[in-house]
DNA sequence: TGTACATCAGTGAACGCGCGTTCACTGATGTAC
DNA sequence: TGTACATCAGTGAACGCGCGTTCACTGATGTAC
């Protein structure tokens, strides 16, 4: 082979990670195969010899998420706590910059119209998140109501993410951002220090 | 003229409505002007009689979501209570058919790629509808932070229906429904009969 | 050690297709005379 | 009242373009002898 080992498995990994990177910017309709090749170095044509079709690479991405996600809240480096992690979430430079950011805030409405294999990876992320912020809840109740609470608190965070992205008026999107910190912390029962 | 007077602006809103539902369903990209027109029963040459291009009849769509948040707030035909219009906004019908439902849930990822008119009126819709659940909360706080709370709430809810719409499990997605109306209630300071 | 061949990740031209958009046209009706 | 013309919402063929996809090819390197 006239390419060392492995360098085929690097060449994918920086096709998922632009993918990544420019779906949650863009939208996955919004991405053309060519461009994306180009921003990974490549020419479009060379895009089969690593998935069969464009819905592969949505698939790869969304796999890619999946143990991300599960990397990133199993070595428990999220930053410990509940609040840092809202807060981290809601913080603006997530709002800012979609494209390293949650995949359910930029492709969520996006991933529902794609095939049942996607949407079925969407649904395994969604069920690591949530099963990671429940363990992060205190279990001062039964599983199921954390679970819930669960729920609740990411819906929250997501919600406010969205919003604070979709409106046109910076200080009406800084408001939303705080409003979903505080609503998260209040689901989460946490206080803060402001009344 | 050969049409009567009117005929016009009743094509234009038949036009205006098909789009609203498609758009709400398979996303603004994912619906073809061609399709669309015949879905009104016309054919697509004369799209351009009504619209100056396909972002124009976007354009149009948030103006006349706009438009019916406030008719539907300002004349309080919502239901009443804040508590009955989250539980409208979760239950399991909206969730199902998207394309007669929340703007936002559907497309707000999508808008915040188009042009800044549409986003301008998106902006505008999520006024109308804060300013509208704040005007719903008990005023026993100031109005700011009452304001701040109706982003809670109103992020909860639609993180809430997007999650639920996304996830390839009936069980889960109930839960998700059921633990989206549990945190606004909770938000809404709405005391549940169960624990 | 040197030569001939096989491998295969990546190249770039070409494809069919559906999109948004344009445009010459139609034909039923209102208006002018 | 009857006839000629203007209007204009809607028609449907055609356009240019970018998309996802295909394919014959390249050329550096590993392998066989």
């Amino acid at each position: 082979m006239r390419y060392e080992k492995g360098h085929k498995e690097t060449t994918r990994r920086r096709i998922v990670e632009t993918a990544a990177a420019r779906f949650r910017k863009d939208g996955i309709e919004g991405v053309g195969l060519a461009d994306l090749m180009a921003e990974a170095g490549l020419t479009h044509g060379g895009f089969y010899s690593h998935f069969s079709s464009k819905e592969d690479l949505v698939r790869a991405t969304v796999a890619d998420a999946v143990e991300r996600a599960r990397d990133r809240f199993a070595s428990k480096n999220i930053g410990g706590s509940l609040e840092t992690w809202i807060r981290n979430y809601l913080r603006a430079g997530h709002r800012d910059h979609p494209e390293r950011g949650c995949i359910f805030a930029s492709l969520a409405s996006e991933l529902g119209r794609h095939s049942k294999t996607t949407k079925a990876g969407f649904t395994e992320v969604t069920d690591v998140v949530l099963s990671s912020i429940e363990s992060l809840l205190p279990a001062t109740e039964p599983s199921a109501e954390r679970r819930k609470r669960a729920a609740g608190i990411f819906s929250t965070v997501m919600g406010a993410l969205q919003l604070a992205r979709a409106v046109n008026d910076t200080a009406l999107s800084d408001e939303i951002l705080e409003a979903g910190i505080a609503s998260a912390l209040n689901l989460a029962r946490i206080k803060t220090t402001a009344s």
